[in-house]
DNA sequence: CGCGCGATTGAGTAATTTCAAATCTAGTGG
DNA sequence: CCACTAGATTTGAAATTACTCAATCGCGCG
């Protein structure tokens, strides 16, 4: 599938474009790629678009003072990732995004966004729904923290997004269901 | 402050409506006052519309299969409350809704949020910004659950929302944070 | 072969939970 | 005003869970 279906088909389980729409909503994306360990966001840049991901893994995370990373979001095919608060808030970023594996990305600027919002009701719908689903995994997530154990998180995990399992080391899963790599380990490798 | 003042500025924080517009809006909301304790949505129930707070606190939690239960959200003045996963796609309840206090809210009912955001570019504006500041603020919560212990934890909710402290009861407060309530208790009486 | 990264294992430690009991507090009825 | 009660909070002690730190193992790659 081309970039331009792969984000059609996105969007199209949300809202219907016309053709024309579409591709003038399109005209606005750019293409970027980049490599494994690459950084798209640093914490205290300036933040001034969002990606969405065409191909690869990036990862939205946060070091602490102690040196450890905790891990915000995994973004896969068809997910959206920048700094949000920083986006919408015109803060300097709070968090990093770089990338788990080679990644390739749709690159929207806010700006850009913004004025399609406010020439295309459809996109400006889309991106409600978009953020309501957003809304609605993170309460999700929040839950999962709240009443499972780690195990059960992990298990929960690798049950929804299966090909976490071989494309992102335990580690970096372990940073994100928020226990240690040692204790996630040892979950799964007993019992 | 009127019903109709408060949703008004709540709104206008984000985006500008005319006198006759915001009239319009606030046509579809209906006033609804409940009793502490009372409850708004039961898991399993049928959820067709959201609520926006006047006074006092609804909080929104789930009970396991172990009688335990976690809070999602408490809802203060000028809040929203509702089972969003059940609101958009039409599900069953997943989680309850009740009243920590005597609680006024404003109710709007889903068809209608759909066409007054069709009819008044504006509405939708602001309801996905809405979404969007939702999304930031649970987002700002995971992390807190993977970075912060229980009592920092406790102290930026504490920092965050003072009038919770006399408005709710520890106990739900521990049901917020993820901890025990004897842990909570521990927390704040030693140090 | 050796390096480096990720994953695993062991042992001791720290934090949190559970369960049970005691204490406190606000509201009710006499 | 007092006694009573239900709910909320606190405290103690034991048990559990997860963490840290350190060492080891495994494997792909130059």
């Amino acid at each position: 599938m081309t970039p331009r279906e792969i984000l059609r088909q996105h969007i199209q389980k949300t809202i219907l474009l016309s053709d024309e729409q579409f591709s003038y909503f399109f005209s606005f994306f750019k293409p970027m790629s980049f490599k494994k360990g690459q950084q798209l966001i640093r914490v205290g840049d300036d933040v001034d678009c969002e990606y969405f991901v065409l191909s690869g893994c990036l990862k939205t995370f946060f070091v602490n003072d102690d040196q450890k990373m905790h891990i915000l979001q995994f973004a896969l095919q068809t997910w959206w990732a920048s700094d949000y608060r920083a986006l919408y808030n015109h803060e300097k970023a709070s968090v990093n995004i770089d990338c788990v594996t080679d990644t390739e990305t749709l690159c929207l600027h806010a700006e850009d966004r913004e004025k399609v919002c406010k020439e295309i009701r459809e996109v400006e719908t889309f991106l409600r729904w978009r953020s309501n689903k957003g809304y609605i995994s993170l309460q999700k997530r929040i839950l999962s923290l709240l009443n499972n154990d780690a195990r059960s998180r992990y298990e929960e995990l690798m049950q929804q997004y299966p090909e976490l399992y071989n494309l992102v080391p335990k580690h970096l899963i372990a940073a994100y269901l928020g226990v240690s790599r040692e204790t996630l380990s040892r979950l799964y490798n007993s019992k």
